[in-house]
DNA sequence: CAACTTACCTGACTATAGTCTGATATTATC
DNA sequence: GATAATATCAGACTATAGTCAGGTAAGTTG
């Protein structure tokens, strides 16, 4: 009964009902699921009868059929694409969108209600949030992102508040050299945000100069998100959009209250040097040489 | 993308898709969902139809055709129940067992394979039990067990444990008043241990002398249990059997270390009183006069 | 023992999801 | 401008899951 293999299984079990249950918030409004995950899908902003397909995994006949049927119901209009005629653009029509908000509102209603019922629902979300990572693995997708968004600032927030948690001093950004967005923004940089199905799990910066050495800045992952490898995909990514950029060294700063961070860049290829700014924060400093090829 | 109702919504997508998969571990054996499903409750000890049929929330003409499809393959045997001819057992053969394997098999496989995938298994196991329980507490079943059972001793060791944690000085059961496991079973008292998808995930003891006054001990909820009032339902359920065992005063002691605890009997009608034992552990001491109708 | 209930079985029927083949219109390619 | 590729549509077909009405044999009850 302690064996981790049925504790999965068991998770499987719990959940399976459950959010099956969830699930079949599509059924209750008298529509088959096909049907219903169609106009989801719509709903949810995709416009392209093929991108549909492809999201939901259908045949074209079958596609072909729910779409009639929801035409029929009055609740979508197709149009043919202004630059290829052969393709075909969906829109929900009012009654659409309304049925499609009913949806949704089903759908935010049981969530809401889970958690109602939980006494400290802040844990469980966190629990979800960790558990949703970890099966979506395959699915966290890296992106480019402006600094200055709201998902790269999100990543930030919760990057400082961990920074002042475990450095002894405490952490304010005031007080670091907090590097102008446009240095962290093509062509001088990057920022990258990794999100696993909408929710921002990580991120990390490339601060470039102009010239042929960068800066590897606000590296961070998610707590739920930890264990998956992912630091490592965004040093990887981030090392190879310098190469890009023609940046033929890459310099970093951190601090010894943050040991896996260090590791990381031990095993992949950084080596430590000497102090070189004078940021009141980091205590430790590395440098990689990226060979291009 | 901070939003509770999001992030719950987003943890469904993810365990969908995921666990939607693991479900289909049913599939990939040539077999349809349906009679897979019902191979399984039988392998899982279900042995009468009826049984299988409210387990599994089926039509008892599609139980019957389900029934004779796996007969036909050879995996099933069927008789009619020597108490009552109307009724029938059901058992698998010899290749029927071996087909259950191949299906237990594939599904502890794919669990495992989740969890070596992570680089933190302990830290995701428990939030998969956390889950678990928030979603099953519906299903979280107490039931009177004897004391020395293996899940009641799995119980009292997580309890040991945690108050090893929790107390300043550390715990000793040897050094606390350990009951006879004969006060804490019929008719002098019980042993109550709750349950969730065949999970221990919580307990207490009642430890009767034979006379009209008895002791509550051994009261603890495991951490991914907690908030769903679990504590409460085992009180109130160890109260009913209390009367049930003509018992008229219930007595506890308890440590300012573990607050809830106190805070749920001050609640639910306990009064504090002056210490009434010599052990070394507690420092509070509670009683609650029963009402019997 | 007649009337009823229970547990299961059977056959006819329906809904949903999905496959496959081929048609049609449009666009891309040589 | 013929040929190929693409995107969708339409119709015929299948599998699975499920409902429903009625039937049968075994048990229960007054």
């Amino acid at each position: 009964m302690l064996d981790p293999v049925a504790r999965v299984r068991r998770f499987n079990r719990a959940v399976t009902s459950e959010v099956g249950a969830l699930d079949n918030s599509f059924l209750g409004r008298g529509r088959p699921l096909g049907v219903a995950r169609v106009l989801n899908a719509i709903g949810h902003g995709h416009t392209e009868v093929s991108s549909i397909r492809d999201y939901l995994g259908l045949d074209s006949g079958l596609m072909s059929r729910l779409l009639r049927g929801l035409e029929e119901e009055g609740l979508i209009e197709t149009f043919s694409h202004p630059q290829d005629a052969r393709r075909r653009i969906v829109r929900l029509t009012e009654i659409g969108q309304s049925e499609f908000d009913a949806y949704e509102a089903l759908s935010n209603h049981q969530a809401r209600t889970l958690l109602v019922r939980h006494s400290q629902p802040e844990e469980l979300l966190r629990a979800m949030d960790l558990v949703a990572s970890a099966f979506g693995r395959d699915r966290i997708a890296i992106k480019e992102t402006d600094p200055r968004s709201s998902e790269a600032r999100y990543c930030l927030g919760e990057y400082y508040a961990e920074l002042a948690r475990r450095f002894e001093s405490g952490f304010e950004v005031s007080r670091s050299r907090d590097p102008a967005s446009k240095d962290m923004m093509r062509p001088r940089g990057t920022f990258l945000v990794a999100a696993s199905d909408g929710l921002p799990i990580g991120c990390v910066g490339l601060k470039g100069s102009g010239g042929d050495i960068a800066e590897v800045k606000r590296l961070w992952v998610a707590p739920s998100a930890r264990g998956l490898g992912l630091a490592r995909r965004l040093m990887t990514t981030v090392e190879k959009i310098a190469l890009d950029l023609s940046i033929e060294k890459l310099r970093l700063d951190t601090n010894r209250a943050l040991p896996e961070a260090q590791q990381l860049y031990r095993r992949t290829g950084w080596t430590e040097i000497d102090r070189f700014n004078d940021d009141p924060y980091p205590d430790t400093f590395f440098e990689k040489q990226l060979c291009p090829h």
